[in-house]
RNA sequence: GGUCCCAUAGCUCAGCUGGAUAGAGCAACUGAUUUCUAAUCAGUAGGUCUCUGGUUCGAAUCCAGAUGGGAUCACCA
């Protein structure tokens, strides 16, 4: 649509002897009710012409229609000119740039970018929250791919900490030897268990102290279960052998059952790192900053920034025995990866808890005077609530990941046995198939939100496989295929005749998804790409019920309403997968 | 208390750097299938865009304040 802008420069120039910058032209598509695909806004162009906005509008149509070949008609209402392009144009758009292979597939932009996410603990297994993290950093990832960075993602796993000699300390004392082998349990959900049952007993012990005189505080902290827990911790840090091997039993345990949770979710990793390697970073770090003043010591030894000059509070960033702190190792860990892949952006996908964390890491780094640290993104979303309030793993109040799985998938499979129209698959083709609808209602379900919003998930409320929402969308790549499965398309090219409007409509949405995956790119919002690949099926679905295909009135225009439902066909599939839904053949 | 985020139809959400009569889906009601997949399409109904001011030819959108909800301000991670 560049040349309409390039055009409107020139009239106004011509017409009124002004020079505007492109940029100040807001071309927009017209709205529904109007003739016309583009409209451009006459208002800000009236102290130039000393003209009213129809008259305006009037005398740049004019000029546009004489000029541009490619405009057919044009009308003005109020201060709106509505720009009608030629069916030519459309049909041309159509061969000449959807239907190629490099359609949408943006130039390498030369940069590096690091997305992180899922960043799991290793004594539980994954719940609803988590897997809104997963899904949203895979499909940033594919997203920044397709706008042309060269992406690496990254996990980065806190395999270590009080939290997992919890679930450690748990299994020995209740344990008898169970093993993901004995019992048939997930390697994760088997050492969630026991990380459960440790809260359930350090509570237990609690209320015993409390009742004996002391208070809560002091119950927490001489509950014999938690010191246990501590020296267990203590052990791990002096690497004492038996300890460090449960460690790796039950963290394999906890590695088996993440990885089929990934798989089933579809999300992928380019780089591991783990916290048990990356916990002692930071230090030199620390050295550095009190060297350069950025950082200063306490009395008692502990190391501080005072952040009160950018609103912010005085931050610890170092105990007084030396030892670090989350921001230590985080600020560690940032040096790490830079020198590990000199990317030039770093996306942590992290849940807005942690937005002030992140705020002053990210300041206390460019303090140092980190070139990097420019490039260091938060992607912060919004908690995952339930109705009864907020999940707690040690609660057990969580909306397990695998068992969400499962009912997505036996959701599916009802909902499609209940239309039989696959009664001729096999039963592998068959589970595969659920299991792509069921995650592609989940998926779409949670990615069509803007991320920063928090979301309110009903159990008792199954989601929706109707209307706006994922299978809606497979649906109609389905039912394209099916069409294109009963003819052939020979290759030739239509005559340039008149579009009906439901074509043309389809056409200038198709010719939207290559801007679109630019601003999802600039937002981090795979949600930009979900309502726009809806919209793109709804458009699709609308002339599919205006116009046979296979019934056209001739074959030339046969050939081309094939094409069209090809391009659909290939832009549906593309902007799902970039939401990491697939798009099945037949469902 | 300080800081940050959110507020649009009964419910779940779109609404790009300000533009026309604020749009979808769900739920409710009506209609469309001897015709390419009806998980579809067409229609009816549903709104003080939380409130108050400001900027502007023009504000759901920008600014200030208020109200409500959430998060955070740990020598936890």
């Amino acid at each position: 649509m560049n040349f309409i802008i390039e055009s409107t420069v020139k009239a106004i120039k011509e017409l009124y002897h002004a020079d505007i910058a492109p940029s100040d032209i807001s071309l927009q598509e017209t709205r529904k009710e109007f003739e016309g695909q583009v409209t451009i806004v006459t208002f800000p162009f009236t102290k130039f012409s000393r003209k009213s906005p129809e008259q305006t509008g009037a005398e740049i149509g004019e000029y546009l229609k004489n000029s541009l070949k490619e405009i057919s008609a044009f009308n003005v209402i109020k201060g709106f000119l509505n720009i009608s392009i030629c069916s030519a144009y459309w049909i041309d758009q159509l061969y000449t740039e959807i239907l190629k292979d490099d359609f949408a597939v943006l130039k390498p932009n030369g940069k590096r970018v690091m997305v992180e996410y899922s960043s799991p603990n290793t004594n539980k297994p994954l719940h609803l929250g988590h897997v809104r993290n997963n899904l949203l950093g895979y499909s940033v990832a594919q997203i920044l791919e397709a706008a042309g960075y060269e992406v690496i993602k990254t996990n980065l796993v806190n395999d270590r900490g009080i939290h997992i000699c919890k679930s450690m300390l748990a299994w020995q004392l209740y344990g008898n030897g169970e093993t993901p082998q004995s019992t048939g349990e997930k390697g994760d959900h088997l050492v969630g268990k026991y990380y459960v049952i440790f809260d359930k007993e350090y509570k237990k012990e609690i209320e015993f102290l409390k009742s004996e005189g002391q208070t809560e505080e002091e119950a927490k902290k001489n509950a014999p279960l938690i010191k246990q827990a501590q020296e267990l911790l203590l052990k791990w840090e002096a690497g004492d052998e038996k300890v460090i091997d449960l460690w790796k039993t039950m963290n394999t345990w906890v590695y088996d059952g993440f990885g089929k949770t990934y798989k089933a979710l579809g999300v992928e990793f380019d780089k591991f790192y783990y916290e048990s390697n990356t916990y002692l970073l930071g230090k030199d770090i620390i050295d550095e900053g009190l060297q350069s003043g950025v950082f200063f010591k306490k009395e008692d030894g502990s190391v501080w920034i005072d952040l009160t000059e950018d609103g912010l509070d005085q931050k610890l960033v170092l105990r007084a025995d030396g030892t670090s702190v989350y921001m230590t190792q985080d600020m560690g860990t940032a040096k790490l990866k830079y020198d590990d892949f000199q990317m030039d952006e770093s996306i942590y996908v992290v849940g807005n808890e942690q937005d002030y964390h992140f705020k002053v890491l990210f300041l206390i780094l460019q303090k140092l005077g980190k070139t990097w640290a420019k490039g260091l993104f938060h992607l912060s979303y919004g908690m995952v609530d339930l109705p009864s309030g907020k999940m707690k793993s040690r609660e057990g109040t969580v909306v397990d990941a695998d068992d969400l799985i499962a009912e997505m998938k036996t959701t599916a499979k009802a909902q499609t046995e209940a239309l039989g129209k696959i009664n001729d698959f096999g039963e592998e083709e068959k589970e595969q198939l659920y299991h792509t609808i069921g995650m592609g209602a989940l998926k779409y379900f949670l990615l069509k939100v803007d991320p920063k919003k928090r979301l309110l998930f009903d159990p008792n409320e199954s989601v929706d496989f109707q209307g706006h929402t994922g299978p809606f969308i497979q649906y109609t790549h389905a039912r394209i295929k099916s069409v294109l499965n009963r003819a052939t398309i020979t290759g030739m090219e239509t005559d340039p005749t008149e579009l009906a409007p439901e074509e043309r409509d389809l056409i200038v949405t198709l010719t939207q998804f290559p801007d679109i995956i630019t601003q999802a790119a600039i937002a981090y919002n795979p949600g930009t790409v979900a309502n726009y690949v809806y919209e793109l099926a709804k458009t699709y679905n609308k002339f599919y019920h205006e116009h046979s295909i296979l019934q056209a009135e001739d074959e030339l225009v046969k050939q081309f309403r094939l094409e069209l439902s090809v391009a659909s066909a290939k832009v549906i599939s593309k902007a799902m997968n970039l939401l990491g839904i697939d798009v099945p053949e037949r469902m």
